[in-house]
DNA sequence: CTCATTAGTTGATAAAGTCAACTTGATGAT
DNA sequence: ATCATCAAGTTGACTTTATCAACTAATGAG
């Protein structure tokens, strides 16, 4: 799995492996981190797209993500029983519910948005302004080579 | 959250923060097709690491992986009933007990690294040998960032 | 109108993960 | 030696997270 390379195997397919196993323990410490807000990451990740999209459908954010619509349906519904959320049915089509964050939500995500981004202010501290040039420009050259000739 | 970054916000951190939600959409899409192996994510870990530390304890896993003690341990024992590991107490401290693959579980693991091999390979073939190299070269300079001043 | 389709919900259940209590073995002080 | 203490791993009870299938209600095509 990487740690002893098959003969005549691409390095690049290994470096690839190398990295998704580095970043996702590397995500798992950010879970942790979060862990000082209420929400898990799927809950946050549902926050931020109702947040940047106000309005959007269930059905679009299950598509966005991936969630079990299911999964979804059960998260909107705690989310709007702690008064985060708000479901308008559209004009044109009554089935499908418009959602929308409450002045109490986007307040919320305000406040989480902003311990996030302190931690993650900490976590590049250590880097120069030019390191972190570098680390994000990278971060800008792996996101256009994973996402190219994909809708995304 | 990125939508709107507020006044006088570094331009690095929210880049970083952008990068942080594509990649583990990312990771999501991963563990996805990864679901043609019998394990999930969090087994293939474990399994790899005993893989390239064969005698690894339990306790080392943990703390490489984050994972609770109760989980972990459930986790071996369930691959032991299947014959994939075995555990050997250590001679000087009969409480460690190294663990080890079977032929067996060197085998599974085996499959699964080629047929997750194939699958990165698969989501490289649109690439170019050059652009390729940039991308894994993009990922060892973020790896080498973020481990900047860190065990590791 | 009626039948197939779509958005979302509900119920039942499984899988994943956590926490505290416990067992067993090691260690260090007296 | 023996007692208190600590460490590795296990077990039981539990919560959270996630999945699947069955369902309701609204839509739209013929």
């Amino acid at each position: 799995m990487g740690g002893k390379p098959l003969p005549g195997l691409s390095q690049h397919i290994e470096a690839v492996r190398h990295f998704n196993r580095f970043y996702t323990r590397e995500v798992g410490l950010l879970r942790k981190t979060f862990l000082d807000t209420p929400w898990t990451l799927g809950e946050m990740r549902v926050l931020y797209e109702i947040h940047t999209a106000p309005g959007i459908l269930a059905k679009e954010i299950c598509a966005k993500l991936g969630l079990d619509p299911a999964y979804l349906s059960r998260m909107i519904s705690s989310f709007i029983k702690q008064g985060l959320l708000r479901r308008e049915p559209s004009t044109d089509d009554a089935r499908q519910l418009h959602l929308f964050l409450t002045d109490i939500g986007e307040a919320r995500v305000e406040v989480t948005s902003k311990r996030q981004y302190e931690q993650t202010r900490q976590s590049l501290s250590h880097l120069s302004d030019e390191e972190q040039d570098t680390l994000t420009s990278a971060m800008r050259t792996i996101e256009q080579l994973l996402t190219k000739g994909r809708d995304a």
